[in-house]
DNA sequence: AATGAATGAGTGTTCATTCAT
DNA sequence: AATGAATGAACACTCATTCAT
């Protein structure tokens, strides 16, 4: 009530009507990244998101011309888009390659694994098969850029000796399962991890990467 | 039950009229299992299940309330104790534990990985939010039995020294994850495995296998 | 108010939520005309269609997919499915082909031009850019079927030698334009028409037979 | 008006700001015009209007306080009077009424049903319902003067022995009529003209004139 | 005068659920 | 017990209109 009084200044509340263009699609984003990764894709309602970002319904689709493109948008700006930059990290990275795949399994830990951008994986699991556009776009986007960076980590550890010869097809799969499997069980924890107070995500990290290393290294550490 | 049937003729085609109205909810369920772990919950059009079962709309209400109680009814019916049997298997399994872990991982594969109940775990780790009584019932009927059958594997491993010490708690997912991961992956398949012209499930369980035991046993192979 | 007492007889009204699948369409349709000749079919609610047949906006979707589809089935009521009859009854007339022109237009004007589906020639026309898809199924359900038959006729008055030789591409417009002029000023009359009052569609139609035929005739009557 | 121009320097491209404003309003006029007659009005949008004038959806509401004012704008600027010239040109016609006649239906063409203006009458009777203020005024001062105009025609033919007695009220539609239905079809040609490649509006209107002709000369040329 | 960001009422279509028969 | 006709709430997206700057 009181708050509806026209000329209160309010301080540093921005302004109801302001001249926000910038800040409005982050603000969208962030809203959007939220609760598509609470309620899902298809459950999630535009009204929703736009509330959630305080303006209009109309406001948003002055942005995004669609919820599947304001969708694609949240992917691009989680994960998507980082690829530059961890790729750009691998390729620079000095230690031997044991160390590069500890590292990866840590960061991916930090920057992802751990972060709300974790649910867009487990998110897309659950709606690719209703909206193939979709699932074709961050197969493209997200998947993909992940299998060429990690096929490029272990073939970086052949080429300089330290992996033995492998399947390259099939030994993505030793690195990404630990992680994929962490990230789809993550936003519904109990159900996967029974017992969450014996459970250290920090330990399964490193536990994982150490014996994916056992398997990968030509002479075992 | 199955002796109170009516003095139907039980000649191979099922009469017209007059069906068994017994075997309704369970052809029913059937079909709304097929639907729901093609298409997931909400995509499910309760009219589709109907059909399938080769009844109307309306009959589908006179046996379960609703569409969520149908889902209810499916988890409840499809995932019930294999384990019993299994658990058994595993304490009368005579060779050694890598031995045994091998058999798991390919048993798990030709049991479940490759069968529609695969579905089914992506299927509630999609709608777990949405029923938590379900996930609930889940978790205490299948991922714990599955937990302590795989802790029970390694602990024997363990007490006959051919595995190394291991923190369970962590361990456990050393071989469930390379197995989640498959599982969850494989109804959307081109989605998380971008290649499957180059890709082989039993290729994969068995190097997953392989790659586990060079990690858990005291001597690698 | 006093209607909205629940129990009242009401005598020979149909039930509220009667089995009447075998009106509905016919119900819909009559709404649906009423509705797209006076408002457009852009302008036109399908809730209102729903309203005015008296059921509500799902039941329409029941009976017809699409308002695109609803539309269609309307013209086809009221147009398109009437010239296999009309062709017929070309085909078979006895009399002279003036007189077959003078009876096609007599009869244009009874079961077309003072229609309400009058009407949806107009309507055709002002929507036709916006839904080209509709447009193109005017056209070949109900404007190369009228083109075909006046071809016709013209073409039996040449065989018979009633007729002089005519360029039909060009000659079918003397009979068509007076007739669909009429078709296309009836729904907004006085626009077109400023003096009603002085105007008798009757003689119009008289006027205009007579100097088309002026026109057609060897020698005129 | 147009001396009252400000000292622009006239150049060929229309300087970038400070751009002449009482030039605005027609310039959002022949936007409209354009864009009414193309699309129809409900389907015009009036951010194409403002982009296609070069100015902001906001100025155009600066100018036309709605839509619809916009519209009734635009029919009244383009529809205003050419009457005056053509009735001088009919009055001071030398040859014979059958010629007089002649060069009304080829000026028509010529001069309004080859143009723009042609779908401006088309609009007109999209829209008469919604905007019967508007529907008036295009009675008043366009059917009107136009119905005039040939009643003097037809009248002057009759007075001079050319064309037989006639009752005006009808008659005027035998020459109307087929202008009126070219103008009709013109904006969505292929919806009443099936095979436009066959067509030539030229010979159209050579074949109209004629016949008409035909039914109204006391003895046909 | 001019902008353009923001609004929100409005619409075709879907689908779980009801209920008269 | 079984049907299937009927319902109506829900939802993505559009666009004329407003108004702070």
């Amino acid at each position: 009530m009181a708050a509806a009084l026209p000329p209160v200044p309010e301080s540093s509340e921005p302004p109801r009507r302001g001249r926000r263009k910038e800040a409005r699609p982050g603000e969208l984003l962030d809203a959007a990244l939220d609760l598509f990764v609470e309620k899902g894709f298809a459950a999630t309602r535009v009204d929703e998101v736009a509330a959630r970002a305080g303006v209009s319904k109309g406001t948003l689709f002055l942005y995004f011309p669609s919820k599947e493109d304001l969708f694609k948008a949240v992917v691009r700006k989680n994960i998507a888009g980082r690829f530059p930059e961890w790729d750009l990290e691998m390729e620079t990275f000095e230690g031997t390659s044991s160390e590069l795949v500890q590292y990866c399994f840590q960061t991916w830990w930090e920057r992802v694994g751990s972060t709300k951008a974790s649910g867009l994986g487990k998110l897309m699991l659950s709606e690719a098969n209703n909206f193939p556009e979709i699932a074709e776009f961050y197969r493209r986007e997200v998947v993909e850029p992940g299998h060429r960076l990690i096929r490029r980590i272990l073939q970086r550890g052949m080429d300089r000796g330290e992996f033995r010869t492998l399947d390259l097809d099939h030994a993505v799969y030793l690195v990404l399962a630990p992680l994929m499997f962490l990230m789809f069980s993550q936003p519904s924890l109990s159900l996967c991890i029974p017992n969450p107070d014996t459970f250290s995500a920090q330990e399964y990290i490193r536990l994982q990467a150490e014996n994916v290393l056992q398997g990968l290294c030509v002479r075992p550490t």
